[in-house]
DNA sequence: GAGGCAATCTTGTCAGTGTCAAGTTGTGCG
DNA sequence: CGCACAACTTGACACTGACAAGATTGCCTC
């Protein structure tokens, strides 16, 4: 980050011309706007000002706006494959895709956003690869029974999502209350995989 | 409709002042737009000029572009209570979640983007309320058991939003491949709720 | 240490958009 | 018939994303 002296509003001359590390800087900005007011509410113009740079600095380090959120995705997906491959079994790992839409809401919702996003970006595909191995991993350790492993992966995928963009989107609350949702979610799981 | 021989090139003055119903050609223009590109693709001044009237026109009927958005979303959810209403028991209603999203992707996609809704609009939280009221009532029907009816709701509603959210966001175009997803998830609940 | 080079950032500009205000045209109702 | 209101137009303004061209800086090499 840039010095915390340094604000928008002082004259680019007093600013250093090098910034520091901007795209972690606009990045997380980024990711402030798009938890507060959901990705329609992003403008690169705002997140500049907010760096304290010109108004066509983001685009060298991202290029587009899509360029941005094709970015925050990517990094999403990284995350997520990381967290997933930390689960000891399959209920676990729907366990922490709830969580990571919760601790992550504007990776989760860029992330499913595909209107938004460069659908052939290596980085993005790559890391939704990697998130997608660590999925079926997970579901492949469960005990098969005579369930097709497929099916399985869809039906956990279809659970674990549903329950955490209802719950991102304030569908839940009623039903769920001021109860912890994980812990809904575990027992929901544990009664329908029984 | 407004005649057909009349387009969008042809001067003001030819055509009638009035439009015959401006309302819903807006709003089936922006349907189009948005099942092929997103909401993010939506403009107000072009769905103006596919209509054929002055880009301040959809003002009058929407107000905003946030308006018009809420107006689809709410007509949304009035289409989706009708359709789970018909449904016999839990299992159907499921199946016509899916088949809703995949017939009015567009109303699905906006119903559930809470940050381009006007989230106190009358309409919109009565019609909300009404398909909320169609979704109990399936779940209601069902043989209880020993489940809390609540959970029970939570977790069809989930693995229904799922499937049809990531089924539309084709991230299960790998899994269902060719199959019909209305069959597969099917298969999938019936597996499930056993 | 000096020079050059590429990365980083700035300034300027353009078309497109949403939104508001004020005016114009048509329609239905008393 | 006329009048009030709804439907639509015209005009304007601030804001945005994108592009082009120039300025500044750190770094790498010799």
């Amino acid at each position: 980050m840039a010095p915390a002296d340094i604000d928008s509003t002082e004259p680019a001359s007093r600013r250093p011309y090098h910034h520091g590390d901007l795209r972690r800087a606009i990045l997380t900005a980024a990711l402030d706007v798009i938890a507060a007011d959901g990705p329609a509410a992003l403008s690169l113009r705002d997140l500049a000002r907010r760096a304290g740079v010109s108004h066509a600095a983001p685009a060298h380090h991202f290029k587009d706006r899509t360029g941005l959120l094709t970015s925050i995705a990517a990094e999403g997906f990284g995350l997520l494959a990381t967290t997933l491959r930390e689960a000891s079994d399959l209920k676990e790992a729907g366990v922490r895709y709830v969580r990571f839409a919760r601790e992550h809401p504007a990776h989760f919702q860029v992330m499913f956003a595909p209107g938004l996003l460069r659908a052939d970006d290596l980085e993005l595909t790559t890391a939704r690869a990697l998130a997608g191995d660590a999925l079926r991993e997970s579901v492949s350790a469960v005990d098969p029974g005579d369930i097709d492993p497929r099916l399985a992966g869809v039906a956990a995928w279809s659970l674990a999502h549903g329950f955490a963009t209802l719950l991102l989107g304030h569908n839940l609350d009623g039903p769920v209350g001021d109860k912890d949702p994980e812990e809904v979610f575990r027992t929901l799981a544990a009664t329908l995989f029984r």
